[in-house]
DNA sequence: TTTCGCCACAGTTTTTGTCTATGGCTCCAG
DNA sequence: CTGGAGCCATAGACAAAAACTGTGGCGAAA
């Protein structure tokens, strides 16, 4: 049964699985050795489990005494975590989530996000901000953000990254073009008619990649117009200045459709980011939050609906 | 601090949040209603956190109480699963996980499950059971099996459905065909060489989304050789019956060569999968094992390399 | 051999939890 | 408007659990 289980208990647990040694451990915890020895000793017996082998040389854990061990550590996080925000939630003293956006993100992912911040924290506010992936990476460095929802690339050793979207590369084009009748193109044959481009300034790792991409099929990238936005993207191409790449599941103008590209995996990335400080409250349950209807997410997709129209149905 | 928190009291305030009435979670506890109430009330004065509104119509969660409440019910499941696991290793009882797969699948992806499961559960076997996908299913309905990884797409109302990997489809050819100089092909003028496929009858829904696929870029699937395995497809593309699409990430026998397919997205997904029933002991702990290490693991991906050589590198 | 470090055990005190009984409050039916 | 039912809080007695101090055993190092 789950009594006989405190999380003092949990405490002392930890403390000697760590210490692998009960008079430290119980130093650690401020008690008397007798009592920490006793409580893992008493709890050992109720439960039926040898948590540590006492050796010669010492404790050692034993197998189900790693397994607990690990659960100790985590549980007791997870309740620091959980009592942090329970209090800041009373309280009313959540900090509002300063989140940055890319304006190049899907709508859908903050509108979800949104939605679900609301129904596990209600009244606790969003601030949004809008900026482009570089800026929101500045500004979590900063502190001025808590996280960001931004394209892929991200350095993903100076964040923690966690990707919650992907959905592939178009292209995009006037719904009158020469090419409308095609189901799907090759990259080769509009390769050098793609002229038009997010500002590489806004994302240069991602723009680095862009260029990769590019010269992985033998293509060299023409950039002869650079846009901040991806409404700007689409008056470019409806005032005829080129084709772009655009994400599969960007609203489109009217007068303009998309199509696949043959022959290349090009996908639009998108993550949600925080710098590894965790300085928001919330944090931890958001990490948590997309962790498990992320994967949980994928399960219910795989579409299988034709291809032909304007443009894809938009996923989950 | 993690003190004056005991299991216990997370099953009363568990009870009492699903009741909303604290007699009858005494009740629920097996306790008197006096000592459900001091204990919650106590705990709630010790962390000065108000988990339930006291109205003159009942009790209410609070906010902070919801976070508090689920965070109870999720502490008490993981604890009643670590317990069962740990008795179980410690006995010796853990029964060998019965894990299908399909041939089909990367191998690497065994590998690293193996390592880990070895990892987390020292001693703990694990029995591979070779078969399709179609069959590993059945064998799920009928709790042969524990779990399996195998290709998507599997009905995830009736299973568990975890996504583990996705990588790109492509033309497996012999290194000497005429279209081994291209760095990709489009998908039209290949399309009707490709006659080489998975047995339909290994896994008729993925088929099936095969043929779809097909559809939708407007070409009729022609299939003149159904293979039963990796090793038969690159033997009969090897003896000129065709082209193949095939898991880019397989390893390809020599005097063979993968090129990518311009203009779509396929892409060979594969899944953990498992009966609803959670049969297993650690299948809990493999459940959240992948949610963590798969998200974390595609962190630090998106490689970047040139896309020229025979395949490429292995993910992860 | 002695000493030190570490763990276990015994006895005692303190803290915590549970129980029964009771009182206050609200709602509803008569 | 009154009495009963349902619900929660509190008080006091009692039981259980956990803490502390002190001691002893045992192996390793001096």
């Amino acid at each position: 049964m789950s009594d006989s289980l405190t999380f003092r208990l949990l405490r002392y647990i930890k403390a000697a699985a760590e210490t692998l040694n009960f008079t430290r451990a119980a130093e650690q915890v401020f008690v008397a050795q007798s009592s920490l020895s006793s409580q893992i000793g008493k709890f050992e017996d109720t439960v039926e489990l040898l948590l540590f082998a006492r050796l010669q040389n010492g404790l050692k854990l034993t197998s189900a005494g790693r397994i607990v061990a690990t659960f100790a550590e985590n549980t007791l996080k997870e309740w620091d975590q959980t009592l942090a925000m329970a209090l800041a939630v009373q309280r009313n003293e959540v900090p509002p989530l300063r989140l940055g956006f890319s304006s190049f993100i899907n709508a859908k992912l903050l509108e979800r996000f949104r939605e679900n911040y609301e129904g596990m924290f209600p009244g606790c506010a969003i601030q949004l901000w809008s900026g482009d992936p570089l800026l929101c990476l500045q500004r979590l460095d900063a502190r001025a953000l808590d996280c960001a929802i931004i394209p892929l690339p991200v350095d993903a050793t100076l964040y923690n990254v966690q990707q919650i979207a992907q959905s592939p590369l178009v292209v995009c084009m006037r719904s009158d073009d020469v090419l409308a009748d095609r189901a799907q193109l090759d990259i080769h044959e509009v390769a050098e008619r793609i002229t038009i481009f997010r500002d590489p300034e806004l994302h240069p790792s991602a723009h680095t990649r862009l260029v990769e991409m590019f010269k992985e099929v033998g293509i060299p990238i023409h950039l002869a117009c650079a846009a901040r936005t991806p409404s700007e993207i689409q008056w470019m191409v409806k005032e005829r200045y080129g084709l772009a790449l655009i994400d599969q599941l960007t609203p489109l103008d009217p007068g303009l459709i998309t199509r696949p590209i043959a022959g290349v995996n090009w996908t639009a990335d998108t993550a949600f980011v925080h710098a590894s400080h965790m300085d928001h409250v919330a944090l931890p349950f958001i990490e948590r939050f997309f962790q498990q209807t992320w994967s949980a997410s994928r399960r219910s997709k795989r579409p299988s609906k034709t291809r032909h129209p304007e443009q894809l149905e938009l996923l989950g």
